[in-house]
Formats: C-alpha cells, structure tokens, sequence
DNA sequence: ATAATATAGTTGGGTATGCAACGAATTTTG
DNA sequence: CAAAATTCGTTGCATACCCAACTATATTAT
C-alpha cells in the first residue's frame, strides 16, 4: 500500500493552522502562539527550553512566539536567580480570556477533525499520531 | 481524553519538512517543491488548479512552486489551446533524477515514521490519517 | 583557577505558506 | 449580444518556521 503519511499530516496542519488564526485574530495573535500561551499557563515559571522540547520547535521559533506574547501582554518573563541565562515565562491575567479561547478553539478543531470517528477509532488516532510524531522527533532529526 | 491531534499533526509535518530539506539540497529544491513535481510527474499536463484542490494548498504557494520548478528547468508549461488562461505543465527530462530521489527519501520518512507500527498499525495509520485530512479540508476550510 | 565546552536565549536570513487584490480569459445572465 | 459573474493564474504582503552564527552565562576538564 503506498504511504502518504507526510501528505495527510501537511494538510491537517495548514488546515488547522487556518483556523487558528481566523479563530485567533480578534486577540492580535496567530496559529504561531497557541501553543506556546497554553504551555506557559499549564507550568507556570517554564523556561524557554523546555517549551522548544515540548513542541519540538527550534530555539529561534519559541523565542519570536514568546516575544509576541510578552509584547501583547500575556506573558511575563522572570530571570531565574541562580541561572542567570534562564527566562521563566509566567502568564498574565490579561491572558486568561484568551486562554480559555485557545482552548475551546482546540476543542473545536480536534473534534471536527474526528468527525465521523467512533469512540474507538477517535482513541487509537490519538494513539498513533502520538506514536507517529515521537518517531518524527526521534528518527527524522539531524542530530541524536 | 484528551486530544492533540493538532500538534501531533504539526510536529510530523516541520520534521518532514526538515528531512526532505536536508535530503533534496543537492537538487536545489527544498521540501516545498516535491510534492508538485511528483504530482506534474504523475499527472502529465496537469493544470495548476488541480494541483492546489490535490494538496489543498493555496493557488499563490503552488504559483509559486511550479515556478521554482520552472526555473530550474525541471519543467515546462503549455498554454491550452482551448482555455488560454490555463497552464499544462509537464516535467522534463532533467527531472527524472529528482523525481526517483524524492520517490525514495517519501518512502524513507514515511517507513521511520511508523518504525514500530505493526502491519495493521500501519495499514491503520494511514486509513485514519486520510480520513482526518479530508474531515480538515471539509471542516476546518472557511468557504464550503 | 583557567581554559575549553556546553547551554539559554537572540538575531538575521531564507523558505513555505495563506490571504487578498488583481488582470486576463471564459461563462453565465438578462 | 453586452454586462455580470466566475475562473485561472500572478503578485504583494504578512506570518511561521528552520538554520546558522552569535552573546552571555555556566559547567567541566586540565
């Protein structure tokens, strides 16, 4: 059977990140920052590192993300005391109506992208698509 | 559950990209490219239009692709006679190295990426993947 | 302790992409 | 048939992203 995986895998994500910024615009932001505001208010004081781990995003990226979040408001950066190098990334109250947005857009986009699944079908999706990207961040990386 | 196809979506793809990038430099394409030429290869005198609806990419990113293509003679177009606003494009001899690289580096990402899957995992993955791409082209779309 | 290495984050440059406005050719309408 | 609407493709602009080079701080090795 020919594979197509990176096919599918392209247009659900433009798709998605259409949507996102339709959804978004009215808080000045894009598809760009969802991810990076939502990680911020689940572990507040994370460094920038971590959300370039976490989403498998390269350092220059997050930082331009986070930027444009600290610029809007939403955030706010705290140098780290005994590393001196470490920004911890804090959201701001101004963001929580923003938050709960990205969330429900989330919802919204995750839903509609099972749309005609079964509850079985819905779970081994989430299953291998979270099988499928580790393997992307393992075996299609330059280094490690 | 919770679900996150979205940023599985995403990771999958930036790695693809990364990869085909990387893998194709030496033809002076990047990874934007593979995808219309294949299709031109497959398809010969396809029309621009065709190539936006397969991909679901936007009518400027594939102008834009077709005319790298172009550039580096890797292509050609002809007008239609019938309806002189359409483009036929074809690819050309010089190609036919490209084309079997980007067949070989498609077929190497997409065997890393289900690296671990069983035979029905991967059989399953790709059902699941086309069927959440055409719920995002029929879903996520604004117009339609 | 000092030199070499590694790590956090920034910046500049280039590609991929969507969107909106446009021109030209074609089709539909009244 | 003429005007209006549609369609094919292009172009300009903006965003998201990766990569490579860089600064500053921290860690490791000699």
């Amino acid at each position: 059977m020919e594979k197509r995986f990176t096919r599918y895998a392209s247009i659900i994500d433009r798709q998605s990140k259409s949507y996102y910024d339709r959804a978004l615009k009215e808080y000045k932001i894009g598809c760009g920052q969802q991810f990076f505001l939502l990680w911020i208010y689940e572990s507040p004081g994370v460094p920038l590192t971590v959300l370039s781990e976490q989403g498998r995003f390269d350092k220059g990226t997050t930082t331009k993300a986070v930027q444009k979040l600290k610029q809007l408001g939403y955030i706010r950066s705290e140098q780290d005391e005994k590393d001196k190098r470490m920004q911890k990334l804090f959201v701001e109250e101004k963001a929580i109506p923003v938050v709960e947005k990205i969330y429900a857009v989330r919802e919204k986009i995750n839903s509609l992208l099972s749309t005609g699944f079964t509850k079985e079908e819905e779970a081994l999706a989430g299953i291998i698509l979270k099988k499928m990207s580790e393997n992307a961040g393992t075996y299609l990386t330059e280094n490690k």
